[in-house]
DNA sequence: CCAAAAGTGTTGCTTGTACACCCATGT
DNA sequence: ACATGGGTGTACAAGCAACACTTTTGG
């Protein structure tokens, strides 16, 4: 039985709307869909859908990115609500956004293909349905605000990489260049990087040492990396 | 005329909740009111709402928030939302949260007297239905990470302030001590004060020089105010 | 006189930034 | 040989934290 203080309200269709980021040949990616159904069908749409009963938003979220990536445990992190009566004209929309970190190296291409879905680089994007510029826009802020204090390469980079691919997806993420050698001595300096005894000669004459993160959930530190703003 | 697409799914109620913060005797306190309803009626809970139809859910928040202080423009900044399936027994409903910074010494007292409401000092809160300590912890760390970036003092204190109940104000925040010298030089430096000819002297024997915030929406500097974390 | 806050100055440390410089090597 | 990135070192500026010190005045 339920109370008449809850009967006597509206109830709404919630959405949870997903900014999936991957890193690829250099640049910052955002995956999107043609949607599939109207209104505006086939334009260009984040990964969404519509939060049941039985499951939180962060569930809906993570079973999109399941259905939409084949990716479990992804770095899945709550963003803002966009609520505006009129947002969704085919009817009234909450949606819950997120922020989805996966890497590209290891996600199902063929279930990407399937869905018609597209990586799109991020100073490239198409225009978007709705207030979905919005919403992406939004995300990226929260990436670029999680990127300064946490060192999210783990989340982008393949297993191994070196210190200029890290340093190449900073700078994709923040649209701006970094000093090499202080780019290094920082990152070197948290200490959360583990140097690997193999060298990577596709990139430099020289060869560039491979590193990989410490497994070590423990010493989670949380230095800023980037001063930002 | 609906699409299948949206009919085929739930709907949901979806509250507004407000951590309402104001600053007064030196301490940060919180606003809170018995519940009116069942489950947990009289049990402490966060100023509410639900959304309806013709609202976004900031515009509902506002709403909550000129009914129960009287106060409208008032700073309101989107929080989290909690949305496990069973957090409120009640029913289902999903939880957007904000964090609202109000002046104690302007708001609508009797108001607030009205609904049984009281302002509870952040340090000595009492039990609180559901999920709303977790709500209120996330709006803190809200606060404080706003606190960190930007100078709240605007939101909090009277229109005049000396420099060491600003800072008191920061203490509060942080629950931490800051050097009174050095405080004073940082928020001096960034160049968002005037400083009044009329001085304070019930606080101290010397007396101490009233402030103001310029008034300069133009200049919004953002400057960091505090390291943080 | 003394305590307590107001207000200013000094010093040392840490951090960021710019940039010079050598190294290794594929072309 | 030389261009390119790898990697290290240096020098300066900025910011911060700790703290000394002087001023003012009510009790």
């Amino acid at each position: 039985m339920l109370s008449e203080m809850y009967k006597q309200h509206p109830r709404h269709y919630i959405a949870v709307d997903c900014s999936i980021f991957g890193y690829e040949d250099g640049e910052l990616k955002l995956l999107l869909y043609p949607r599939g159904f109207e209104p505006s069908i086939g334009k260009w749409s984040l990964m969404g859908g519509f939060v049941q009963e039985d499951e939180s938003m962060e569930e809906a979220a993570r079973r999109v990115l399941l259905q939409t990536t084949g990716l479990k445990d992804i770095f899945l992190e709550q963003a803002s609500a966009f609520s505006k009566p009129n947002r969704d004209p085919g009817a009234r929309v909450i949606s819950m956004t997120f922020m989805a970190l996966i890497r590209i190296d290891i996600h199902d291409k063929d279930l990407v293909r399937e869905n018609g879905a597209h990586w799109w680089p991020i100073t490239k994007l198409p225009t978007l349905i709705f207030d979905h510029e919005a919403i992406v826009e939004n995300a990226l802020a929260l990436l670029q605000q999680k990127a300064s204090i946490d060192l999210i390469g783990k989340e982008l980079l393949p297993e191994m990489f070196t210190l200029m691919q890290l340093r190449n997806l900073y700078e994709a993420i923040f649209q701006k260049t970094f000093d090499p050698g202080n780019f290094r001595k920082k990152i070197l300096s948290i200490d959360i990087l583990e140097k690997l005894n193999l060298k990577n000669t596709t990139e430099s004459k020289k060869g560039a040492f491979y590193y990989k993160f410490k497994n070590s959930e423990a010493g989670m530190k949380s230095e800023r990396i980037v001063k930002f703003p």
